[in-house]
DNA sequence: AATATTGTACTATTGTAGTATTACAATATA
DNA sequence: TATATTGTAATACTACAATAGTACAATATT
């Protein structure tokens, strides 16, 4: 399970903080398949927010097929490499880079230049 | 000169869509170093907006040191190459891409995931 | 100097995002 | 079947973003 953690002044939503937390926790494995997540009224009291913030991150969520929610029993990790295809995913990662490459060729860059960003960024990640 | 236009149903403000189009406008050399831009009256008539509206995008421009605005006499494209260093350039670079890893991240893809799509939208783009 | 033209500043209005309050509906469990 | 537990829905409050209305200030032009 998680730590959930808030920050006030991060600048971002609280429910978009929570949506951060389990889709990193999901992407570095302290979340597994099937796994239950809190209810919406615990993770509420936990970080004093209305249930209806967690409420919200949720549901984002299971539109994005990431968790499954159970009226009654609770809300869980699906497991989302089976419902999103790899079509699906291939969609998704062109959508998000054509959105990128619209925004930076505002501000003059080429696909070029920011490959090799993308490339120096990732060698001195690995120093 | 640009031929402005504004899409309502864009979800995009008014304003940042004029923002863009200047920028993109100097990108593709549609505008010129020195040229004049139309007064923020002239494009808020030709638009159907606010003069506040046109007067918005100018100045945000202005702060990124893209136009330069002189009062009564109007507002201008400014040498924008002489005012930003390479080393701001190069940091703009680099928190574009940064903002644009997270992102991506947050729905699982890698940074060698982003560089191949990247390649290969450069790739059919030149078909 | 007078006037027109330019951008600016202040204020009000409208819409939307984020969060909370409260009541409800569905399911599990005893 | 009764009750507790779960998620859901409707509503409202607050803050802020976006736009517009109006008046102002600086500069150019005559």
């Amino acid at each position: 399970m998680i730590d959930f953690k808030l920050d006030p002044k991060a600048g971002v939503p609280f429910y978009r903080q929570i949506i951060d937390q389990i889709k990193y926790g999901i992407a570095s494995g302290k979340l597994q398949v099937g796994e239950q997540l809190p209810t919406v009224r615990g993770l509420a009291v936990e970080l004093k927010v209305n249930l209806n913030t967690v409420s919200k991150a949720y549901k984002e969520l299971e539109i994005q097929n990431i968790l499954e929610t159970h009226l009654g029993s609770g809300t869980f990790i699906g497991d989302s490499d089976f419902k999103i295809t790899p079509k699906q995913k291939q969609e998704k990662l062109h959508s998000i880079c054509r959105e990128f490459l619209t925004i930076a060729s505002s501000y003059g860059f080429t696909t070029t230049d920011l490959i090799t960003e993308l490339h120096e960024m990732q060698n001195s990640k690995n120093k």
